[in-house]
DNA sequence: CTACGGTCGATGACATGTCAACAAACCAAC
DNA sequence: GTTGGTTTGTTGACATGTCATCGACCGTAG
């Protein structure tokens, strides 16, 4: 019974521009990154999730939480990147399965030299493109979309195949 | 001489939150079209942008560009597709180098049905969460970053090395 | 204490994406 | 028409991501 309600022109629109601008940004970025700094996007996430906290140190399910990636795949990057002396694993005092993932020196340099950088080139290619207004819009439907996203309780009407109590 | 510009309070707001939002939607629309349609993000793509041609063909490279993907990329993916029945390759008959690619009826059956679902999906949990002045803006902004990034002509001040010619 | 269900992180098998190299075919200049 | 440089699509090696499974460990109920 549901005429499927399509996307008009200007819904059409916003919907291919942003995942244009999602593959072109990200495609620009990460050339840009490996270039200058030698990272990959993600190791450049991992580096910069770790160098936030005071210590340069995180649970690496914390980590994982943080960057919203599963426990394996942080941790075959981990691997990788551990073998480059980006990164360490210490143990954890306080619960013998845990692991923590621990900021080289190394690594420490690597993201403090690449952030200048890849801020420039962010700005370059999206924020300063943007109206101070566009730039709170945007922060603005981005946050309430994940809002939602993140919340399974606000997950909103889906047709559901069958209640359960 | 460059004392970084880091980002204030508000573009770290809209950049973070575009990258949140970025990886959430991407998992869970991947995840309902895997669950409803056995379709993979990638696939519904190739066959969504095969469909809009009023054969269902498109020249491989055509294809390519418009997805921008690599060559490599799609082949690979196109090889994987074919084994699933979803698409052929047929000659190509003014450039023998070329390949085309053309949607099987199970490919066309199959965008179709995941088409509403993928649709609805869109609009809850994003276009539907926007009021239409947000979905306009997103429309321009995006579309801006886009132009900018897709012609290398515009793609602006970026400290150069060294002057060439 | 110990038994049990759950969490943590590692791992191997596999799916997917990237990169460089290649053969075939095109095309423009001679 | 032949040469030389370019474009096209495929391929194999490799990097990366996903998924299921596992052993180790945690916490709690009995």
């Amino acid at each position: 019974m549901d005429a499927t309600r399509w996307l008009d022109e200007r819904e059409d629109r916003a919907w291919r521009g942003y995942r244009r601008m999602r593959r072109l940004l990200d495609l620009e970025l990460a050339r840009e990154l490996t270039q200058d700094a030698g990272l990959s996007e993600p190791d450049y996430d991992v580096l910069s999730d770790l160098s936030e906290t005071p210590e340069g140190r995180l649970r690496l399910s914390e980590l994982a939480d943080r960057m919203l990636w599963s426990r394996s795949r942080l941790s075959h990057h981990l691997s990788r990147m551990q073998q480059r002396g980006l990164v360490t694993r210490e143990e954890c005092a306080d619960d013998a399965r845990g692991s923590i993932v621990v900021l080289t020196p190394a690594g420490r340099q690597a993201v403090e030299s690449a952030a200048p950088g890849h801020v420039a080139a962010v700005r370059r290619h999206l924020i300063d493109l943007l109206t101070p207004a566009e730039v709170d819009a945007l922060g603005e439907l981005t946050h309430r979309v994940v809002d939602r996203l993140a919340d399974p309780g606000l997950r909103a009407t889906r047709p559901q195949p069958a209640a359960e109590v």
